[in-house]
DNA sequence: TATGAATGAGGGTTCATTCAT
DNA sequence: CATGAATGAACCCTCATTCAT
């Protein structure tokens, strides 16, 4: 019953879920029109009618679709890791790729930020994100790994790092950042260390 | 040819700038409309003509005006500062507190990327807030004070970072976040520490 | 050429044009869409192509086969009437009774009035009509059962008081009004006269 | 701050609804085009909505301005009438006055029947003139000038009557309808009488 | 015959911009 | 300087019509 593109293949619904994510995240929601995202789906005006049923309808459904694959993977990847390291590492690992997959939607994220619609979706996701890294810390602190500190900020400065980060990937096509550069700054800044606890002292 | 309101003694054209970033900041550019800037500033559509040529300018106007304005007093704060720690520090604290008191900013700088218009302009600001970073980076290396690492990599990091927490705080309104314990997460993942190097030799 | 449905022995042609008349009816021909006709007949919209060429040809096709029904019908009862009162009372009770039955018809009739198309159809109708009515009041002027007057001119106050009497059924659903009470106050008006009373005891 | 137009002397408000009046009556509420509403008004599309909000309330108005018109003046002038068939006469002649001058209003009115919006304004339109007629006819029967009869249905008879004839007027450009046929055939019905004869002659 | 996805012209509405006052 | 009515291009969306299956 799906109907499927014979040139390309493709569903038609998802050509325009991706000529959507492609022109809303250029343009911002309101600056975007469907002319745009219809030509860039190869389609009639009124084709994008047949899968969804307005402009808001079409912008909500591509967030939830990235979103939720997002949430999947990462959930599923990080509670499969060892150590609390190991597992900041893969998150800080995921998200990025995410992002950079998805460029998009980081922008779409954060421009229409302030629409009453969507404004849950994202909420939520931003939720889950932040309780699984406060677990991660948690457990880090635990095992005496991590050094104390206020995970619930802590893990929000990290997420507010990842955002930035895929943010400046994304305006600036920063190629200098490294998963590796990015996960050093924010885990030796986490493990204990005689010598700032000498330092400490010493002062 | 600085146009001054008799009666309430504010200049017009900064009436105009002040609503316009406030509308702009809410509904991004394409979703913001004169009718309400002009509204909120008090005057009618055509005034808003008779100081910005258009929309467009009215907008580059904004962000030309605050940019300078955040660059010139971070550029002369964090000259003075003594350590490159405590330059660092006072940094992140202006640009937290610009942000903050700026909160539309960041929120136009982000929202309406894309644009043609306005990128020049900001990409400039950024460079020179990056430019500023790696400075105080490299003096930290060169005094022993911060461990080796790629500078230029790490301050897009640090750059990035306050970008994101500025952002979470005003989009999520994060009061969670605090100037110190961004400050601790950053600097003592950059200063040297005995144990790491023990710990780094042992593996 | 007749289109014949195998499965409910319907002709599919005739539910679509019932579905029509209902669409039509309720909507206007502006306002009247063709999927909704097709889902109100049952069938798809590409089916309904099949037996109309377009949108206008349907409405046409509509309108004809109502009009020929009621004027086939009329023109049976009434010359088969006796005296000229009892053709004028058949006359009425017949287009009431008609414009009853397709309540729709009359308002399609006059919602689309201005209409280009169709307008010949209605014009022939309503004059074949009138040329009844002459014919009828004539007879009954000559025979000296009604009163001298201006026949044609009579004819068409007649016409209009029925369509306006349809028209109140279908739209203000009057359920006040009766043959009778209609057919009593052309005939005999609304002033006293003794010798009505007289001729109806003498009956 | 009433803006009138320096070429016509018209205000646009005025010119808008006379245009709409046009159009509406022409083509129907769906069928109408606010485009040809604006070029039959002599202004542009944006124009039309610094008047009236929207396409539906700008027909409200239509209506609402008309029929308080008609109403205020019919009222008026039949409570100042003398005898019952004086004020019969009167309320005839003012309607088909009425609905000759805004032979538009009664198209609207009929076509967009079924319409949710306006339903109730012409519902109290109508029910305020059948209030009025049978107040005639009630004094009519009382003052023994009337034969008995459903006053109620005869005054809806009546009023379907005026609906009809307008509408005949304004369909098929009607002119053989005059005002004394229609009263006449009311007055008197059809058959002949020798006591009407006689009483004309007294006259 | 029958289907319904696809098309695109056209309609309602908004809003940046102009200009007479 | 200031106003706001007026303009019209451009947006979202609908729907008559076509056509591959």
């Amino acid at each position: 019953m799906v109907h499927v593109n014979k040139r390309s293949g493709i569903k038609t619904k998802e050509k325009i879920l991706d000529a959507a994510m492609q022109v809303f995240s250029t343009f911002g929601y309101a600056g975007a029109n469907i002319r745009a995202i219809a030509k860039a789906a190869g389609i009639s005006i009124g084709g994008v009618y047949l899968y969804f049923r307005n402009k808001e309808e079409l912008y909500l459904n591509l967030i939830k679709s990235r979103i939720e694959e997002q949430e999947l993977t990462t959930k599923k990847t990080v509670t499969s890791a060892g150590s609390p390291e190991d597992a900041l590492r893969a998150f800080l690992s995921l998200y990025l790729a995410h992002g950079i997959k998805h460029k998009e939607l980081i922008l779409i994220n954060i421009r229409e930020h302030g629409f009453a619609f969507g404004k849950e979706v994202k909420r939520k996701f931003f939720a889950s994100q932040i309780k699984m890294l406060v677990k991660i810390l948690n457990k880090g602190v635990r095992e005496h790994e991590f050094r104390e500190c206020n995970t619930e900020e802590t893990a929000r400065i990290i997420m507010a790092t990842l955002r930035g980060v895929v943010l400046s990937m994304v305006l600036e096509g920063e190629s200098v950042i490294t998963e590796k550069g990015l996960g050093d700054l924010i885990i030796r800044g986490l493990l204990r260390s005689d010598k700032e606890d000498f330092r400490k002292k010493k002062i």
